[in-house]
DNA sequence: ACTCTTCTTGTTTACGCAAACATGCATATC
DNA sequence: GATATGCATGTTTGCGTAAACAAGAAGAGT
């Protein structure tokens, strides 16, 4: 920088004011020291910006299992939005999704350096009011809204009723289910709805069956769901397990949609490709993630500003996408 | 860290020594210390510490598109592999596989504190000895050795040799072939191989149809594929196109491996439960990514250490797993 | 013509840490 | 017992930037 301003003949200030943007500069002067900045490949230090600043330009996000297709969305939102708006993405992979990782994971996020922090699924479920961090803005991505900190996520609950009353209205006595792993917000929504849609219509409640998202898990459940005859729907709590419900199925001689109605929870890409198509519920992570990253970002640029106390959560509302993989049950 | 020091009765340095682990400090100052750091919740401020030394204790990963399973499996094994390394990862996505797209990333990391870079699939192909980054080191995920950094990757040619020498072993006339985009070299590198073992075999060598990876692109070009009633066999450049192609192959009446073996590539958790089970080539990403971080991290922390000339490249090799999509062909 | 604003630019300083150098003390060596 | 050696600790300094304050110049108003 020094340099920069001794080729230009100004003060290191004034390159400064004008690498900032629009402090109060003359064209003149700014155009002096732009060009002597292009002229030796001046490139701002960061770290010193930072010390002086006290701001990163990084956010975090904690995330369990980028494997899990729906995580990944999520970030690859957050980390294209806030390129665009300027900020660069750490991320922290945790491998337990219990309260001492994630706090941990946090924690070294804003050791690292970080202005805000996005923590995608909580899972942390016998806290109730969770304060993961009072240093750094924190928002999560979650379906569930007890949470201490501003939370974005899908409806789930609307996303089962679509299911659900997609299949009842197809004429199916009642609907089996093949739910998500315990400890995971989403999966506890959809069959907590599931539940009580099932109730509220009066049908009977199968005890369901919880597998982990894996294909696999869903095809253990679907082997064991199906010794039952008179299992006609079901529903599964992502399409990974759909996938292994399907395949189930066909191994055990049971025609989807004939004998078998089945959906799913993602709209994954393969979704209408599978045999048959997959009618499944869509849901956009993506908006999720942009969402948490606008409220982030409002709330570390206007440090007061979003006066969000545990009851700013909002929730986007999936959509049911019918097509081959269910129809009314034979009589 | 003043305010440590004041406690404990030492001077700053040796708070900034106990802090860096042991320099040499005696066990009893060194206990003083810690109870201090403990006592006032104290953390080291990174940008500072980076000011001072010039690190900063980040990679930074350079990658199109994240939603491709691919890439993230490898992030996936980079964010673990540095977290356990005491790194934190930064991640770019990359809109466009152009030179300057990806240049400018490198470029916004290296302007955003990192101390080596990964970027995942060059994709450029035009530039024959591409050169990144030099400033500070950089290694790349690619299937093609022929960049100035680097390289780790697939043997995407054994994997593909793999796929085709097991349909002709089958018994198949011929193997048609559903390619990735043109753009990727793991794409043009399995094509490439297809395209060489049908010639050495001394059998005609089909037009390849061009997908995009999506389950839609390998539907469509299936649909191409099959108007030919000759066509027994298809080798999948991925395991997505290959889910299209056993839904077109489905759809158009033609029985899998009956009357058609599908072979795909990547062998995702899904594979296992497609109807039928679907045979692919597996590959361990996760490999490749810790390769990749492995060799970064080294020359990262011994500066002059790994002479990594543009020969260092080394290709983890892919491995057939057989399951029900392929066959001998009907006579 | 004079003061009062307003606007641009410069000067000083602090951000928190570690590198380099300096010091003092204890132990080993003859 | 005097000098040399090694080790633990302290002091000084600089990393590159922006915040806070200061100063000077130009224009507005009386």
């Amino acid at each position: 920088m020094a340099d920069v301003a001794k080729l230009a003949g100004v003060s290191g200030q004034t390159v400064s004011r004008v690498v900032n943007g629009n402090d109060r500069v003359t064209a003149a002067t700014r155009l002096k020291v732009e060009t002597a900045m292009k002229q030796l490949g001046y490139r701002a230090n960061i770290a010193a910006r930072a010390l002086a600043t006290g701001r990163f330009g990084t956010i975090g996000v904690v995330t369990f299992n980028l494997s899990a297709v729906l995580n990944v969305r999520i970030v690859e939102a957050v980390a294209t939005g806030a390129q665009a708006r300027g900020y660069s993405v750490s991320i922290a992979v945790v491998d337990a999704p219990t309260e001492k990782d994630v706090r941990a994971a946090v924690r070294g996020l804003t050791d690292r350096a970080v202005d805000g922090v996005i923590v995608i699924e909580a899972r942390v479920l016998d806290t109730p009011h969770l304060q993961l961090s009072d240093e750094v803005p924190l928002v999560i991505a979650d379906s569930k809204a007890a949470h201490r900190h501003p939370t974005f996520g899908m409806d789930e609950a609307a996303g089962a009723r679509a299911a659900v009353d997609h299949l009842l209205e197809l004429g199916h006595a009642t609907v089996h289910h093949v739910a998500g792993p315990a400890g995971s917000n989403p999966a506890q929504r959809r069959r907590a709805a599931w539940q009580r849609l099932l109730k509220r219509a009066g049908r009977a409640i199968p005890p369901p069956v919880v597998g982990d998202w894996s294909p696999r898990s869903g095809y253990d459940a679907a082997l064991r769901l199906l010794a039952d005859d008179s299992v006609t729907a079901v529903f599964a709590a992502n399409d990974q397990m759909a996938v292994g419900v399907l395949r189930a199925a066909a191994e055990l001689g049971r025609r989807v949609p004939g004998d078998l109605s089945v959906v799913g929870f993602d709209d994954l890409d393969f979704a209408p490709f599978l045999t048959p198509p997959l009618t499944t519920v869509r849901q956009d992570l993506a908006a999720v993630g942009r969402r948490c990253l606008e409220h982030l970002i409002a709330q570390i640029e206007t440090p007061a500003g979003p006066v969000t106390a545990s009851g700013t959560s909002r929730f986007v509302r999936p959509e049911l996408v019918v097509r081959a993989s269910t129809a009314p049950p034979r009589r």
